[in-house]
DNA sequence: TTGTAGGCGTTATCAT
DNA sequence: ATGATAACGCCTACAA
């Protein structure tokens, strides 16, 4: 902190110009008039001494902070990156700070920042991604959570506005499009976590899209790790890369849970031989820019990240600004994005 | 905010339970000690209200938040984004939060977030990155700069700790290796700014390097932009491919000033034709987790990023807790990660 | 147009 | 072991 033994208060600045503590206010904030002449010499006077006002002070009088939390597990994780991109893109020219805090994905530590960035440090919340158990956040919020808004984290009760993919009909659409290039055998490489629901409704789609063309599932090549997974290259790398140490490829497609899952994927096929995409086609979720960085660049799943943050941004401002306090759910699209690593076959 | 029309404050609390506001801090806090049955009871009603103290409040009254900022360009660059992990592992268990605030390389909107972070709301900063001009940021906060911490970010006047990478002897470094591994016709690739320093001293750390081992400086394939550039991929990519449009490939390797211009670069080799690092080897700067991806994986030279955080969190601990005013400038070593993209010619 | 004084919710100091 | 009360620095009625 900046000169935190003895510091400037709007005390001083006002005795040093002689006016009122409620002038030297007025100056600065432009609440109530003040005449252009005190005005210019508390300016002066300001600038002189570098008062700056106590934000702290402000806020506990104000009763606002006029700061944006946004609570996320991992900022080194693209997507949520460009969510807050997109966030900060809206609130941009509404004088609003956007902080951004990690929860390294553990439900502890997402507890005890929020209890620091606690009532009244925060204006309002956006949570991008994490677990749905929003249960411990409400034992100790209580049930009255106002200006909370969801990216992309499931939560049962319907009590927030939330931003999400519909990431069951996302993978459909992948399952479909790889169908429409005439793939039967479409292998399905990620997770399946009860702690996470989306993995969950991942998998589900794939099911609905193989149902959709009538095409069998194939237990054979279907690799579903128990667990969330730390290293996701690593692990699509390796599971591919073993699968072809023992058995031939008997799949024509395969989609990727993740982009970085892909990418490992599509490096094993090329250790072990094959062409991507003219032995195996590949395709990856999520359009992170690693996915465009490959060889053969991947097709992929592209998730509007940015516009996700900004409607996001965008409720979360109506509902602190009072102009709207309906809770809702906003549903976005996703889109295949066509690049080098699919092959159409007759 | 939660309740933010009927907070419950201490004193509510205090009444509920028939003591002094006094010992509900201190039962809550353990400043002082409680004797155990009020304790409990005052435990109890915080627990059944859901009572939350005022953290601005108690701000305000003891003149610190236990919040670190750190203060960086844009938190989608995955070196800004693995300093922050560093930070935060350091940091974990001393009861601080770190909140992230972007700056998207602007120094108008740095300052303006600065004014809202301002006196007060943070106990430290910690700047990663961004342009070296801290005369802006000094007209505003004037000469007492205390509790700052620079990654990364050259500054003239040494009146903050920092921590550094010293990239030219990093350029330097890899010149050598690359001349070690027998190349003679060493390319270059990157851009060259008056605005940020760093790129100024890779450039001559190429240089040097070359020098080190009387190679010539080949102004024909010196890539160098005049600006910062925005695409950096797009940037490799298109460089190189219209240069092999029209010139033959008449070095044996280049020096990327980043991982994602290196792998552009490498696609556009391949593009035309030549195998990396058959015909061309390629190294890159900076271990960013894409350079692990590509095909085939990029060598590069590894910034110890996370390091660096957790050695700027540690200063900074050291001079928020007063255990230490000295300002220290620390430089930290960087090493070559051999991979797929460079061959050893005779 | 400007000044005075009370309040925001805690913690800290001094009593008891 | 606990209470009363004055800070903390600002904002905002209300008054002048």
């Amino acid at each position: 902190m900046c000169n935190k033994n003895k510091q400037l208060t709007i005390r001083d600045i006002a005795k040093m110009v002689g006016v009122s503590p409620a002038t030297v206010s007025n100056a600065l904030s432009g609440e109530r008039h003040v005449k252009k002449e005190t005005k210019d010499k508390i300016l002066k006077t300001v600038e002189k001494y570098k008062y700056k006002p106590n934000i702290i002070a402000r806020s506990l009088s104000k009763k606002k902070t006029g700061i944006i939390g946004i609570i996320l597990p991992d900022i080194n994780n693209p997507f949520y990156s460009e969510v807050v991109k997109g966030i900060d893109e809206e609130l941009q020219g509404h004088d609003y700070l956007t902080v951004v805090v990690n929860t390294y994905y553990n439900s502890e530590i997402e507890i005890s920042q929020l209890k620091k960035l606690g009532a009244m440090f925060v204006d309002g919340y956006i949570f991008v991604g994490g677990s749905c158990e929003f249960e411990k956040i409400k034992t100790y919020f209580g049930d009255y959570l106002e200006n909370f808004v969801l990216v992309n984290r499931k939560c049962k009760n319907r009590q927030f506005s939330s931003v999400i993919i519909d990431s069951k009909r996302a993978i459909e659409e992948a399952v479909n499009f790889l169908a429409e290039n005439g793939h039967r055998e479409i292998s399905y490489i990620g997770w399946s976590s009860r702690e996470i629901i989306i993995p969950e409704s991942k998998y589900s789609g794939y099911i609905k899209g193989l149902d959709n063309h009538n095409l069998q599932l194939n237990e054979d090549f279907l690799f579903l790790a128990d667990d969330i997974i730390l290293n996701q290259y690593k692990y699509g790398y390796e599971t591919i890369f073993n699968y072809l140490d023992n058995n031939k490829l008997d799949f024509t497609a395969i989609l990727a849970q993740t982009d970085i899952i892909g990418i490992g994927a599509m490096r094993a096929f090329q250790d072990q031989g094959y062409n991507v995409p003219d032995s195996v086609s590949v395709i990856g979720y999520g359009n992170i820019s690693a996915s465009k960085f490959s060889n053969p660049s991947m097709t992929t799943i592209n998730l509007p990240k940015r516009r996700m943050g900004k409607i996001a941004a965008k409720v979360l401002f109506n509902s602190v600004n009072k102009k709207s306090s309906r809770k809702e759910v906003i549903y976005l699209k996703t889109k295949v994005v066509n690049r080098e690593s699919i092959k159409k076959i007759n």
